[in-house]
DNA sequence: CAACATTAAATTGCACGCAAATTAATTTTG
DNA sequence: CAAAATTAATTTGCGTGCAATTTAATGTTG
């Protein structure tokens, strides 16, 4: 009789218990991100965005005119991603994408005049989210730093590895 | 000249501050999710499985024999995403998809013997992501419980909508 | 029991997200 | 300075995720 089944229950039922749906950080993560992308959408349709669309405006609206790869890293984003994304934001002209001169490999991305306008729009949709998350500014601030800390251990161990 | 271009630039200072991504619990959670998915990868690439397949069958280890439809309950997924991922983890022979004699409409999803196999390289794999999330179990229980909470609240005040 | 409504999956169309390959421009270096 | 290496962006292919539609089976109701 191999010694694994003389191990105790107790041990059997911890093991098993830490491989549940429910015990799994990265699954509240997940979830976190759908319940997320669901409360943004109905509020960013009128503006014909998606939500990937909207943060890589609010990354504009705090920097303007930046290349493809420096939005890439301020988002944790390839270009695989970046580049179709930015041409549908150029598409309904909220942004404008140019090569720059100095550097032709280069794409500077832009905001136009109508996606500057749509910035103060973007406090009401702060609201309306701030309002469904339920949560306070110290709770949004606590969980924040702790998911960025979360994400940059993560990324660090990638990097090791 | 209009009233809003009287009022004090810390004010503006503040509500630009909120505007950042930086400042945004929602790409925390955003990114996040992305830093869990490439950690995942590698370890799951050796077994043929993606980070959501992975999901699926983190659930069904819980509960064997489940419908689509409970799956989809389970991890807040529809049959559109879930159909063509079961048939791919039923083309990789990790489960079947069998209809329910009783109720035509339902299909069962069921572990086959090499799913099961599976679920003891789950504790290593486990192993490897507490690893590179660098938390312990409190500050995992912690954050786990606060994305919950905060889940919640969003899908409610989804329905409530 | 037959028309109607409801339900469960599957399918379709579109937008990420990422890996890998490609293209074009710039930099390095022999 | 010309060949090689590097870099930035695009493209391609695949797997989600979701809305909307379709299909088939079950329930409901007049």
């Amino acid at each position: 009789m191999p010694i694994m089944t003389t191990k105790p229950a107790k041990f059997e039922a911890i093991s098993d218990e830490a491989l549940t749906l429910g015990q799994q950080l990265c699954f509240a993560v997940y979830s976190a991100g759908h319940a997320f992308n669901r409360t943004y959408k109905p509020l960013l349709d009128r503006f014909g965005l998606t939500y990937p669309q909207y943060l890589v405006l609010l990354a504009l609206w705090q920097q303007d005119k930046m290349t493809v790869k420096r939005i890439g890293e301020d988002m944790g984003l390839d270009s695989g991603t970046l580049s179709p994304l930015l041409k549908r934001l150029e598409a309904a002209g909220y942004v404008t994408r140019l090569r720059d001169r100095d550097d032709e490999r280069q794409v500077i991305v832009s905001l136009t005049e109508k996606g500057r306008n749509l910035k103060p729009e973007a406090f009401g949709i702060l609201a309306d989210i701030s309002k469904a998350t339920g949560c306070t500014l110290e709770e949004v601030r606590e969980l924040r730093e702790a998911l960025q800390r979360l994400t940059q251990r993560m990324t660090n161990s990638q990097r090791e590895s």
